[in-house]
DNA sequence: GTCTATATCGGGATAGAC
DNA sequence: GTCTATCCCGATATAGAC
């Protein structure tokens, strides 16, 4: 039996993140956090003054980590293509390696009360417009096509989100593969839905 | 004044999935969805017989129509372009018109017990199924390059159902024009990154 | 810094009258 | 079919000892 020297604070909020993930926020209770860190229900209230305190300290820390991450690559000097490639690799690793936080994130804005949640839909603001930036000056470069940049932001944002849905660590592909398949799909289109002439030459090649 | 000619289950239904899209399912409790459809909270259970049922109402009814809608769409002699566009616009077309139903469906799979999130589980894999299999049509025809299926079908769903949260009917655009924005999307890229000989040749036409 | 004990509240659901 | 009244439970949070 090895002892667990992580700090109370630590083993509260790691609790908090597992049952808030898996139930939901409103359905996990301040004892049970408190049963899974090993410690009485009364006693998470040295450490936090209350339960929302939990929710909005692990939506805080991670939306900074993304937006801090994001801003680092886009704020120094940079080719666009390679630039486009690092903001949607940060978003798929940090969404994958902390998948439990980000789904909280989520899933639970609803649950924040007003001030708070302006808070942290602030952050998220925030994020959009670094991705909205991005995609703006790719297009005033014209190394990518002309399109509506709130919608494609929007669209690319959900598809990456999505990835830690069912990505698996050990599974058949790695985070980098996964994020290159998406930088292809992205970049290159999803389906690529081919013209007749398009298929009569391909036919034409066999 | 007008009075309220809904039936009293309508009413209760329709106040469950008000509250649950907007605060969650723990968070709303059955007294206030019974003030909201005009009843006591008591004559709930003569309609239904637990606020877990509310819920099951809900998302069952709706995949269902997702489903219903898609196996028509699939099921009846096609040429592979219109049915994919079908396929998606069936997609957008149910994600806006129910938005708060949808998102219930999204968000609260965890607020199911073991057999009742079977259930609907089961019929979440029965629509990927289908958007699969259209998809592997595509391929196999030559209609659409070799990709894979499985990730492919989970960015454009993503992609598709997240319209939800921004559209806004009587907007700037139409749910017909985000649907033909979508198509272009997914079957011709979301950005178009250009190499450099595009580029040139771009320059050399002004 | 963690405990035991408890205050206080609101939740889902039921009983039984009408 | 809807009501009033109520049961019973578990929730967040606090008080105060150690």
């Amino acid at each position: 039996m090895q002892q667990d020297n992580r700090s109370a604070r630590v083993k509260i909020l790691a609790a908090a993140v597992q049952l808030f993930a898996e139930y939901g926020y409103h359905a996990s209770s301040m004892r049970e956090i408190a049963r899974i860190a090993g410690i009485q229900a009364a006693s998470i209230y040295y450490h936090y003054p209350s339960k929302q305190a939990l929710l909005v300290e692990i939506m805080q820390v991670h939306m900074n980590q993304l937006n801090t991450n994001l801003e680092r690559i886009i704020g120094k000097p940079h080719n666009f293509e390679q630039c486009l490639y690092d903001a949607f690799s940060n978003h798929i690793i940090l969404h994958t390696t902390y998948k439990p936080e980000f789904f909280i994130i989520d899933t639970e804005i609803r649950a924040l009360d007003p001030e708070n949640r302006g808070r942290i839909l602030c952050l998220r603001d925030q994020y959009e417009d670094l991705i909205q930036g991005l995609l703006q000056e790719g297009m005033e470069q014209g190394v990518i096509s002309q399109t509506d940049v709130k919608i494609a932001s929007y669209a690319i944002i959900a598809m990456c989100t999505e990835v830690a849905q069912w990505f698996r660590p050990g599974g058949r592909l790695t985070v980098q593969q996964v994020i290159e398949i998406y930088f292809q799909m992205i970049t290159k289109g999803l389906l690529n839905l081919k013209d007749n002439a398009e298929i009569a030459e391909e036919s034409a090649h066999i």
